[in-house]
Formats: structure tokens, sequence, C-alpha cells
DNA sequence: CAGCAGCATCGATCCGCCTGCATATCAGCA
DNA sequence: TGCTGATATGCAGGCGGATCGATGCTGCTG
């Protein structure tokens, strides 16, 4: 499951827009499951949020792993996932790891599920 | 897991808006993940694009099955999943039963995913 | 160099979900 | 009423994922 990393930058190209006019193919839904799923549990989604309200929009998983009351490694491999899914990214200063949310990552899933609204609804074949 | 259901109705409200700026409630994280656990899947994503941009915006299952190259029961299931999130609704007409997209639900989950833009990222208390 | 602290990885367990087959339900029709 | 076709539901196999304890790895520090 490396492609997940990669399925953000793929997708991004304006005529996929996976919910739009034309039916989906079989690999974008893949593509688009993948990324979503790394969005879809509730320890993720709050990681999320606890990383991007934090001072500088930056936290370490010592930070993390008493508010959401998970054990060091479940915190870690949600991170990971995280990051492969393109939603994060790590940074390495000494002992601490340092995570921060990839700018408008989030933003580009959200405009990948919003159809282009002044599209018609029709094929505009 | 009959709140996912009202799970978006509830998430509406703009005080809300998990990813803002605001740590997330573990509750409300758990209802959006929900709602997202049933987006995230290719054979729901592709359900979704091929009711869409279906003729009159509506499909019966027999229209659904082929497509999707899964079995009858297997699309039944799938269908179901998304109208407990909120993302269908179904009419049956005769033997027949038509699902079509909930309007703006799926745009509700996009607005919520994106933060408003303007706040501050620091805590506003 | 030895010890320690922060993270990542491994192995194992438990649970939920995707799928299909078989079956039940329901509406239309002869 | 009995039959046929379109959906829904029950059941079970199999796979992936969430979690934790134990362990390994790596910088910092004394």
């Amino acid at each position: 499951m490396d492609f997940v990393g990669t399925a953000l930058a793929e997708m991004t190209m304006p005529q996929i827009s996976p919910l739009a006019g034309e039916p989906i193919e079989r690999a974008d839904a893949e593509r688009l499951a993948g990324v979503l799923k790394a969005l879809a549990d509730p320890a993720r989604l709050r990681l999320l949020s606890l990383i991007q309200s934090a001072p500088e929009g930056e936290a370490c998983v010592c930070d993390l792993t008493a508010p959401l009351g998970l054990s060091q490694p479940t915190v870690s491999h949600h991170l990971r996932i995280l990051t492969e899914a393109g939603l994060l990214e790590r940074e390495k200063r000494g002992v601490w790891a340092y995570y921060r949310l990839v700018p408008s990552a989030i933003a580009t899933i959200a405009d990948l599920l919003t159809p282009p609204r002044k599209r018609a609804t029709k094929k505009a074949r």
C-alpha cells in the first residue's frame, strides 16, 4: 500500500474529479478510498486536529499519547498511516519526531469530493 | 451503528467544524469517522458515482450489479451502508428500489473537512 | 563508554468488514 | 392463488486493521 502516498498527487489533476459527472474508474476509486480510509478513524482524526491546533502547528509523539489515551506504538502506527497517505509530514529533530499537516492536503480531498458546482449534472459529452 | 444516520445532521452545526481550530471531541471524531468509513470503500465510491451520473440521477440495484462486478446481495449491502450514513435515499417503486444521492450530503462532509480558512491557526482562547 | 529517553518495528490477538451463497420477503401477473 | 422476478437479510469464510507488550534503534548526556 505504498501507492497511497502518491494517491493525492495523482488525483489533484482536475480532469479526474471522482464524484463529478462521469462514472469513476476502478483505479481512481481505489486510490480515493485509500486516502479516505486513512481519514476514517477517530484516533487519526483527533491526531490531525491535535497537531493542527498545537502551538507551532506541529507536535511530537510524546505530546499526542496522553490526549488520545492510546499507547505510544499505536500512536506511531496511526501517524505512519497518515504520513503515508500524504496528510502529515515528519521531521526528526534530535530524539523527537515532529509531525505537521501537509498544507492543503485535506482541502484537496474536500475538493475531490465536491463536484464542480456549475458542471451540468447530466453528461457533458 | 444507527447513530451514523444522524451524524451528518448533527455535524452540520457550524460550531463543530471538526478540523478547525479547536481540538476535536472524541464523540465528534467517532461520528465523522463513521461517515467517512462509509465513503472509504472503492465499491461504494463507484456506486455513488454511478448513481449520480445515471440518466435521472437515480438507479436501481439491477442497474448497478453489472458495472461493479459484484453480486446482488453485496451491492444491496453497500447501498444499505450508504443509505444509513445519510448519503443515499431509497424509494421503492413497484418491485424496484431506486437510489439517489441526498442533496449536498457529500458537500457537507467536504465542508467539515475544510477548515474556515481565515481562522487563526493559533489558539483563539 | 554506559545509561537513558523518544520512536519505530515486530509479533500476536481481537474485532470488524467485504464478499458470496442460500434464503426470505414482497410486488406484479397469469 | 400460485409463480416469477427484484431486493433484502442471514450466515459464514477470509482478510485487513486496531491495539498492546516487547524489543530494537538512535541521539543525548553523564
